[in-house]
DNA sequence: GATGAATGAGAATTCATTCAT
DNA sequence: GATGAATGAATTCTCATTCAT
């Protein structure tokens, strides 16, 4: 039984004590770390710049300073350090939407939140969000990614649904689409991983505060 | 005219005066034959549902019923297919831009235009605009496609000149970065290829409409 | 039938009337011509300058201003095409070399004679010549080409019988070997075809001269 | 050193200092493996019996009795494999030559020595020189192998000074060519790879000896 | 005579992966 | 943990040749 079927299941449960399938997980992941997120950031990188199918296993080795083959001690395939990168990264942001969720603001005041949150991901997880991008329709007809579309699933639950909730509230226009206008904000927020730099004129925040002002009343003026 | 000097030295618009190095290239691409615009059509299906990379020149000499090795007989190679799928897009969506801008309306009416031209072209060019979107990444590290990063450059002026415009008349508010509101508003465009499906609740003038509204007066109420 | 085995046999004794064998010989090939000579012209030069494998039919069909599948006309295939190239060359250079053997002039003169017919095809058939030189190696493994074997068997008999007769005859040195001196002489001539171009400091005939002086004296002053 | 200068810019020796655009490449070539060698070697001798072009990847991995992508373990590709066979030879050659040169004999007995060195690699490099003969036309075309046209320049120098210092000291005839001499020489010497034989009646210094008898005094008796 | 489309066999090369040492 | 050698399947591309029109 390989790590494939051990990823089987939503990042959001993979958590803490699994790893019982893995091929060669010495102890647990959790004591593996070290070498192992040092290589899982260096593919990162080179997945975000160069694509997943364009970068090769030995891309990554050399990266590392190693050879190709060795790669092999640490992951049982390329796939599996693009999937630990995109779990690291799904498991973050929804654990973040639900803790906003839980918080039980109001809807206006939510979905500022979950904004904010999401342009708050794009400098720690810069990569993983690129490689998300880029890569997701090829990635996407791999079995091993199906759990990717079922997150994606449940995040859009939570943003329609508070969209919803601030129509039924007065808050938002009624003559919008729910499903619709979530798809823009999602669509807008991560497409600025292409053209975003951390330390250009405008921080992850700030981004988001620019967003937020034209999103909630228009580019028109009044 | 503009659009037409923005294109010469795109390999997809060599047409007449070519001859040197290229290997095939009687005729003009506009007297190409049908066989060879055929080809085109199912190799941007199969690009844009796989992605360009995973697209074999296999996948499309089957598709096309023949043996990949014929492909060579229309195409010097599987890079100049791809290049003139985007050539011919973008060829079509700036002489469309140009000749909103060309109309002379005033900035909030030039800016509904635009977007509408660009929802428009979502249908037609789906499969185009797909793999802008999903291997832009890729392709723009060629040299070859340098050319898209150049006409990429025109469009933004184009764009942000009239969000400038509409600022100075006060029609926009003056709060709002021109640059970074253009981005958002190409990036809500193009991305949504990625699930827009003709015939589904929303045509595409549908959509264009539900962005423009939002985009306008936002999704709060007043 | 193929034209292979219409080849086979010396091309000293092709000459005239042959021809029945032809696949799709028009007339005598002595009628052929013009078009055929002419392209068997290009394709010498290109053969010459890029070798014989390295040449396409493409881009010999090029060189004529005709499409590659037009060339199967005039020739049942690429190697039909550098056998009537060298054939010609060997029916000649044969030829020439039989009338000076025939003369019967004493050995030095002889072999004079024979060096200067030698250089002497050097302008006249560089094409042929350079194709020998360089794709000898590769043609000779083919069973069409077996006649260039047997041709050279002749010919070498034609120089050591001379140079033989020589020694017996006490003008040349009896401590030289006669077949190693037919073999130097005939390389150091055909070789020269890689450096010499006519119209240059000295032409085939200063060459000769050149040549039969440090042959027969040396380059030692005495 | 002159032969060390010349060297640098060969790939084949490119030894300590590289490591930049390569993919391959820890070590030096002087410690690679002995598999390395083996592998060049035995390519050697194909590119010898059917020529460079005609010697596919898949026939140097067959004979050495692997898969042929297997080969790009230890090569980036053909031409690096010829590189190295070429290059080899070259060094060896410009630093006898050199060395020949520096010990500073008369222009006779130096010309003798020198003929001596080439003939003497015949054995040793009986595939290099083959392949040089055979395939330098096609080889030389590519940007890669400039650096032998430029070492073929500084041999030629080295030859030709030497036979108008033997001319200046009364060594050598006044009425001889000096540039002609040497290619004349030069070629008769490596054109002999194609019939020479190690194990056949002459060896390769028997060869030298009668070559040298006829270069320096003819044929004729006196 | 020529075109244009295609074939089919094979070319060099790439690359994820395996495994004995 | 790492190396070095290899696999094997696939990839893009080439090219002589065929043939209906």
């Amino acid at each position: 039984m390989t790590t494939t079927s051990a990823n089987s299941g939503r990042p959001g449960t993979r958590g803490a004590g699994e790893g019982g399938g893995r091929r060669r997980g010495k102890g647990t992941p959790a004591l593996a770390s070290e070498r192992r997120e040092h290589l899982v950031k260096l593919a990162a990188e080179l997945f975000a710049e160069k694509g997943f199918q364009a970068t090769t296993v030995r891309n990554i080795a050399e990266e590392a300073g190693i050879l190709s083959g060795s790669l092999y001690h640490h992951f049982d395939s390329k796939e599996s350090i693009v999937d630990e990168i995109l779990a690291g990264f799904f498991n973050e942001i929804m654990a973040a939407y639900q803790g906003v969720i839980d918080e039980g603001k109001n809807p206006r005041d939510t979905i500022a939140d979950l904004v904010r949150i999401a342009f708050g991901t794009l400098e720690p997880h810069r990569a993983a969000i690129t490689v998300m991008q880029n890569d997701w329709n090829y990635l996407k007809g791999m079995d091993r990614f199906a759990y990717l579309s079922k997150s994606e699933d449940e995040v859009e639950k939570m943003w329609v649904d508070t969209i919803k909730a601030g129509q039924a509230g007065g808050l938002f226009r009624d003559d919008i689409d729910p499903k619709l206008t979530y798809r823009m904000i999602r669509d807008t927020v991560w497409v600025a991983v292409r053209w975003f730099r951390p330390g250009g004129r405008l921080n992850a925040q700030g981004l988001a505060d620019h967003y937020l002002k034209v999103m909630f009343d228009g580019i028109n003026t009044h």
